[in-house]
DNA sequence: GTAGGGTTAG
């Protein structure tokens, strides 16, 4: 044999096994690796065709170093070489450094399928107008565009908007050159209408296919399913001779997006019976679809068969799926097995970290959100939007505020859904100023037509007492959902207004909005509110009946709610014997407001005694059972429930009020002393109080549970947060300016008492928020008929 | 050496 004949024969070899390396996997890097050192190692130069498949195995493995290090080796590539490389630089996103390939590739060396590569290239990287560009530009330069440049161009055209023209103008330009006879050009055809929405279009172009091959399916198919028309998309699979993973996996996924759970798990088990391979795909669907469907034993049983299927290997470092699989635990309450998923995760990605971020904020785990949220490697909007509405939900209003600057200092511009967030922090203080210069900021931005933000504006509006801007906001919003009118019933029912919240709700079902668990709960509390018996009775029957809602414990609560500030105990027994479960503290403690509200002492103590057992920790119980006593006269056993609550460590939350003045949050405590104004704010309220008086205010001290002198009982009285906060707000506000506390607990009887004077002795009208509604005094009245 | 479909976080 010739050495050169040696040398082709060893070439040859070398090729044959670099084949090995295709399709790309894990274990050809390391292959390619090996016969390249292989060829070090024996001083073999690979020159032409086999230096071009090496540099084109490191370019598609992403090793684009060893691409490229090979690639300068060479005195004048060819454009072999360059496209392999032009590409690879294209895909890992560093079109910068492909494009200034293709210029610096002389014209007189270039082919069609260079510009192809880089229309390709300019397609993965969203750029539709580059891709059109580019095109355009291999026409001048007087290059024939074939079947590969059609199928590039219009696909990167299907990433773009607003593309119908451009489409209709290839289309005509495919029929021109006769490229109309290949399937893939028709199929990239059939994906741009299917992306611009027009179904009709998609489909006829699909029928007039002669040679539909798999993609043609599933474009078509997909393309239904992407545009909502599921039904269409279902019938076009269960008529499929050839049963196509892609098309199942896609109908799955659109099921779930839209709800429709059922027929989501259907499909799994069909596909599963019909032995299609399920694929990652197909998982990730199912799970993704028992997560949202709260469907915890059906997703428990995915997992295991996941981890025993032969494909575990590959499933086991699959993302997506151990992504779903963290939701799915997250939203199932168990949010350690989901860490659990996440900490023996090989690899992780954003969606990952945020997953479990959104896991531990739901839960109400702030704490354990705060240190992860510190520790993630990489942040997107999504990580600031789950934050901050995290913060909000968990009572962090300012600490979410704080955030929400903090996000647009590190230059990422808030989309609606953070707007959305910082808005209900500003809710949950009471900061209307802040919540409407958010609103301003809204409509300066062109997002003020959001659904999220909409609805948590009419939230923020109500819970800062402005219950009129909320309704002027539900008006003019052009879209409403369900969440929109729930938070306008809610609305009005926290404000007092029971009988236009009903009212309102009777226009929802006209609307065509069928109402939810939520909707009901927001009528209960609003019936409550207004003290409206039947009315309660009425909408918590309808709602299982008519809607198929069966009632939760809240609702029970609520409706015990209504019955026991009513007065009605016997009523409300009856409920909470009817109730399929044992009550538990949202049902005593309704039981124990009513009691302490009509001064039923022994029902009462029984309810606080059977909070205590369920939930030792919260303060609220223990102050209750005491103040219970304390009415009795029974001073002794309030001071042992005090004791008890000591004894266990449980702190009370102390009282605080808070009024925002001049864009700025002043807080008082109970006789505060911390204040800057407060002596003053001390006098004002002394040369306020006779003139009260004189009006026929009594201050009652029955308030005071301190078993203490009783002149000094009135002087303690009139230290209570809410009434320095009111105070303070009358001086500094201006003239006749609507004033509006907050206050973290309920309203003290005593203050709620005192404001019906104060605000006709000034001639103003005192909105105050406590823990439970909103109370509107107006010439010596309040807006809640003294029914709290 | 160039193309095209289905998955996960609010």
């Amino acid at each position: 044999m010739k050495g050169s004949d040696f040398i082709r024969a060893v070439a040859n070899r070398y090729a044959s096994q670099l084949q090995l390396c295709y399709p790309q996997t894990l274990a050809s890097i390391s292959l390619a690796k090996t016969i390249h050192s292989h060829m070090i190692t024996f001083g073999f130069h690979p020159r032409g065709h086999l230096l071009n498949r090496l540099i084109d195995v490191y370019s598609k493995s992403s090793k684009i170093i060893y691409a490229r290090h090979l690639f300068d080796q060479i005195p004048e590539p060819d454009i072999a070489s360059r496209t392999s490389l032009l590409l690879a630089y294209s895909l890992s996103g560093d079109v910068k450094t492909a494009q200034k390939m293709f210029e610096e590739t002389p014209l007189s060396i270039r082919d069609s399928v260079f510009y192809n590569a880089m229309i390709t290239g300019y397609s993965r990287n969203e750029d539709g107008n580059s891709c059109i560009e580019l095109f355009r530009q291999m026409l001048r330069d007087e290059f024939r565009p074939d079947d590969f440049t059609f199928t590039t161009v219009l696909g990167g055209l299907a990433r773009v908007f607003n593309k119908v023209m451009q489409c209709k103008q290839l289309h005509g330009l495919v029929l021109k050159t006769g490229t109309g006879f290949f399937t893939s050009v028709l199929n990239a055809l059939v994906s741009v209408y299917v992306n611009c929405g027009l179904m009709f279009e998609a489909r006829k172009l699909f029928d007039e296919i002669d040679t539909k091959d798999e993609l043609s399916w599933t474009t078509i198919v997909t393309g239904y399913v992407k545009n909502d028309e599921l039904d269409a998309a279902r019938e076009l699979v269960d008529g499929m001779s050839e049963k196509l993973a892609v098309a199942w996996n896609a109908m799955i996924s659109g099921y779930v997006h839209c709800n429709r759970y059922d027929e989501a798990v259907d499909m799994f088990r069909k596909m599963y019976f019909m032995g299609i391979k399920i694929d990652e795909f197909a998982y990730t669907s199912v799970i993704s679809c028992c997560a949202n469907a709260g469907l915890f034993y059906l997703g428990k049983q995915v997992h295991c068969y996941v981890l025993r299927t032969e494909a575990k290997p590959t499933l086991d470092f699959s993302l997506p799926v151990n992504n779903a699989l963290i939701t799915l635990y997250c939203k199932c309450d168990k949010v350690d097995w989901a860490r659990r998923i996440f900490d023996n995760m090989p690899v992780r990605d954003i969606v990952s970290w945020n997953a479990i971020l959104s896991g531990y904020v739901n839960a109400g785990r702030i704490d354990e959100g705060r240190v992860f949220f510190s520790k993630m490697p990489e942040r997107n909007h999504l990580t600031w939007n789950v934050m901050i509405s995290g913060l909000a939900q968990n009572g962090f209003g300012e600490e979410g505020l704080k955030l929400f600057n903090q996000m647009k200092s590190e230059g990422f511009r808030p989309c609606d859904y953070a707007f959305a967030g910082a808005i209900s922090c500003c809710s949950m203080l009471g900061a209307l100023e802040n919540g409407r210069q958010l609103h301003a900021q809204l409509v300066r931005l062109g997002l003020d037509s959001s659904l999220s933000a909409g609805n948590a504006l009419i939230t923020m509006y109500a819970r800062c007492g402005v219950v009129e801007a909320s309704n002027l906001l539900f008006l003019t919003m052009p879209y409403l959902d369900s969440v929109s009118w729930n938070a306008m019933i809610a609305a009005l029912g926290q404000h007092g207004h029971g009988i236009q919240a009903l009212e309102l709700f009777e226009q929802m079902l006209e609307a065509g909005i069928s109402p939810d668990r939520i909707t009901f709960l927001t009528i209960l509390s609003a019936c409550s509110h207004a003290g409206l018996v039947k009315e309660s009775q009425y909408y918590f029957n309808l709602m299982g009946r008519l809607y198929g809602i069966t009632p939760g414990e809240d609702h029970y609560a609520r409706l015990v709610d209504v019955l026991c500030r009513a007065g009605k105990f016997l009523e409300a027994n009856d409920v909470i014997s009817s109730m399929p479960f044992e009550p538990g503290a949202a049902v005593w403690e309704a039981l124990l407001a009513g009691c302490r509200t009509h001064g039923n002492v022994d029902l009462g103590i029984q309810a606080a005694e059977q909070l205590i057992e369920l939930i030792p920790h919260h303060d609220g119980s223990y102050v209750l059972l005491s103040n219970m006593y304390a009415t009795a006269g029974r001073w002794n056993d309030a001071a042992n429930a005090r004791k008890l609550m000591r004894d266990r460590g449980v702190r009370k939350e102390p009282g605080c009020s808070w009024v925002e003045v001049e864009n700025k949050v002043h807080v008082f405590l109970v006789d505060d002393t911390v204040h800057p104004e407060v002596q003053a704010v001390y006098s004002y309220l002394n040369k306020l109080v006779p003139e009260m008086k004189r009006l026929g205010y009594v201050p009652d001290t029955k308030f005071v549970l301190h078993d203490i002198e009783s002149d000094q009982k009135e002087r303690v009285l009139s230290a209570h947060s809410e009434k320095l906060a009111v105070a303070f707000a009358l001086m500094r506000l201006p003239r006749g300016a609507t004033v509006r506390v907050f206050k973290n607990l309920r309203i003290c009887g005593d203050c709620h008492n005192a404001f019906k004077f104060m605000s006709k002795v000034v001639g103003r009208e005192i909105v105050v928020r406590d823990a439970k509604r909103f109370h509107h005094f107006r010439d010596s009245q309040c807006s809640c008929g003294d029914y709290w």
